[in-house]
RNA sequence: CGGGGUGUAGCGCAGCCUGGUAGCGCGCUGCGUUCGGGACGCAGAAGCCGCGAGUUCAAAUCUCGCCACCCCGACCA
């Protein structure tokens, strides 16, 4: 069920969504929803049963929770409402509110806090395989972004931070086994926590053109993080003394950054660029020099802030600042400071219109907060050694958050411990997405005939080709091979359609099958069939009496390399 | 949410500007030929032209509204 497409709809942008469709892995039922088709469900269970695997190894426990959530639990950690531009909601036929779940932290917590009551029940972690309900803005890239997708989420309840330590190394080490045995050269990065709280959190990225995430990587040494959290080290650059007091210049119309370099003849370095931000009830003001860009991650958390908000009409006039001509000296607002910004004259706004101020030297001419607020870019120091930074696109394949008390202060779950006082449950929490994952496979393992499956998710490990079907000394050949293959515990696929050469080898390329096994006429008067591993050209012609052992050897050496 | 684009047969597209019987390729069905890299011939089936209003003798085509999908950005455990 399901047919292979000579041609892909033009609306699929990259290489995986194409071949993804073409291949019939999934078909799409709306913007972000799709249907498992039977050779993608395979390739879906088959990533399943690595993660299930991998918890197992770990000491995890798969229970099952509900989609449909009552609105209670999430109104306890306020996230009914911080949830809101993304959840799907429904109510029931008495009015009750429910949520399909985004994610399922206070379904564990909840169910954590009334069957954990003693420290003799740690540590514990516990996991599913459930729907997830996100109303993306934006879906994309067939897979890899989508509004219903089955996660794998795991949920580690501890003692204490060292217990909790431990689990989430644990699942830090499943995670990387994981992806390893699906094929997918996955990186963990350094990330922010978002909204959840908690302080420490992990991404697993697989570095590749068609993610959405930027990553920051050192030429030398191990440094990783994401956009969001990287930093840098700044390199300050020689003490320059100002010689004199900030003078005022004319500047006419000159707004921006750019029209400051045309028209004063220095570089945007040259320059303190100030944002007014609006944060709570109060105006901030972000100094940063001239050509760097604020990190809108690194600003919500430092402000402590869902959003972050340019300040509006009013609040320029309660800085004393001019829409253009911004500049931190005098400004009635808390400057903050990036840590960019070095000890040496800058030209600033003058908060007057038409004017900035040359000469003005930072902690002399005006105080502010230090912070990096800034984005790293391209060539940046790395914090950690002496090499430099690049930044390149991943996908987020998993991610780790270390928690802590966080949900069980919010929700009450405690446990009784040796000395007799009652202790938050440490808690943390582990996802994959399963299509994603999928997704990310086909991204990473194709060429222009189509995938190339890992062995381990790949949806059958032999793909038997009969040559042509009205032969039936051929039919009977290959019936023979699939059922000892089968017999050796093999998957096989038989394409037993009366197609031509051609269509049936050109859709054993796109669907990818590690093994393709052709038992044709032309090797039956030579007594051999003939088999190829989808990544290489040459085939080998076996005899055909020794062709399902001969495939069966291959087949087992390709999986004990994945294991 | 901001910007851009697209909706015509299962898929890929033309037709729209300039209103007048809805087309092409692939795929699909039948028959015959062919049979190791997307074969060939003949004969067919298949379309609320996204939806709704309006203009007109007449709308796939013009106007207005709506809906859906895709891309970029914003957003995003």
């Amino acid at each position: 069920f399901g047919r292979t497409l000579r041609e892909a709809p033009t609306d699929a942008q990259t290489p995986g969504h194409r071949l993804m469709l073409r291949a019939a892995i999934a078909r799409p039922l709306a913007a972000g929803l799709y249907t498992w088709l039977p050779l993608g469900f395979r390739v879906a269970r088959k990533v399943e049963q690595i993660l299930r695997e991998e918890q197992d190894r770990i000491g995890g426990q798969e229970l099952r929770l509900p989609v449909i959530t009552p609105a209670e639990y999430w109104k306890e950690t306020g996230r009914w409402d911080s949830l809101e531009p993304v959840a799907f909601r429904t109510r029931d036929h008495g009015g009750h509110e429910y949520m399909i779940a985004y994610t399922h932290e206070e379904l564990v917590m909840h169910h954590a806090r009334n069957e954990i009551q003693s420290y003799r029940q740690l540590p514990a972690i516990v996991y599913h395989f459930q729907e997830k309900g996100r109303d993306e803005a934006r879906p994309r890239a067939g897979l890899l972004r989508v509004r219903e997708f089955v996660m794998k989420d795991a949920y580690s309840i501890d003692k204490d931070w060292d217990g909790l330590d431990r689990s989430y190394w644990a699942e830090h080490g499943a995670y990387a086994r994981s992806f390893e045995r699906m094929g997918l050269d996955a990186v963990s990065v350094e990330s922010d926590t978002g909204n959840m709280g908690g302080d420490v959190a992990h991404e697993f990225q697989v570095l590749s053109e068609v993610g959405e995430d930027r990553i920051v990587l050192c030429s030398a040494c191990d440094y990783r993080a994401n956009m969001e959290k990287a930093t840098r080290r700044v390199v300050p650059g020689a003490a320059v003394a100002a010689d004199g007091a900030p003078t005022r210049i004319a500047t006419p119309g000159v707004t921006t950054i750019e029209r400051l370099e045309a028209t004063l003849g220095r570089p945007a370095g040259a320059f303190l660029k100030t944002m007014l931000l609006r944060a709570g009830d109060g105006v901030v003001a972000v100094v940063l020099p001239g050509d760097r860009e604020a990190n809108e991650a690194k600003l919500r958390k430092l402000l402590g802030v869902n959003e972050v908000k340019f300040a509006g009409e009013g609040d320029f006039a309660a800085a004393g600042g001019v829409a253009g001509f911004v500049g931190p000296v005098g400004l009635k607002a808390r400057v903050i400071l990036d840590t960019s910004v070095e000890d040496r004259p800058y030209v600033a706004g003058a908060n007057a219109k038409d004017a900035h101020l040359d000469r003005v030297v930072p902690g002399r001419d005006f105080q502010g907060e230090r912070a990096d607020v800034h984005d790293v870019r391209d060539g940046d120091a790395c914090p950690k050694c002496d090499g430099t930074l690049r930044i390149v696109r991943g996908v987020e394949v998993g991610n780790i958050f270390k928690f802590g008390p966080y949900y069980a202060d919010k929700m009450g779950g405690t446990y009784l411990a040796e000395d007799g006082t009652r202790k938050p449950l440490m808690f943390g929490s582990y996802g994959i997405g399963i299509s994603r994952a999928v997704q990310t496979v086909i991204e990473t393992h194709h060429d222009d005939r189509g995938i190339v499956w890992p062995i381990s998710v790949a949806p059958f490990e032999a793909h038997v080709v009969a040559l042509p079907m009205k032969d039936a000394v051929v039919v009977a050949a290959a019936e023979r091979v699939v059922a000892d293959l089968e017999a050796q515990g093999v998957e096989v696929l038989y394409d037993d359609r009366d197609e031509s050469a051609g269509v049936k080898f050109a859709d054993a390329d796109l669907i990818g099958i590690p093994f393709r096994v052709t038992v044709s006429a032309r090797g039956m008067k030579a007594g051999t069939v003939e088999v190829k591993p989808r990544e290489r050209t040459e085939v080998e012609n076996v005899p055909a009496a020794d062709a399902a052992e001969r495939i069966t050897g291959l087949v087992r050496a390709a999986r004990a390399k994945l294991q």
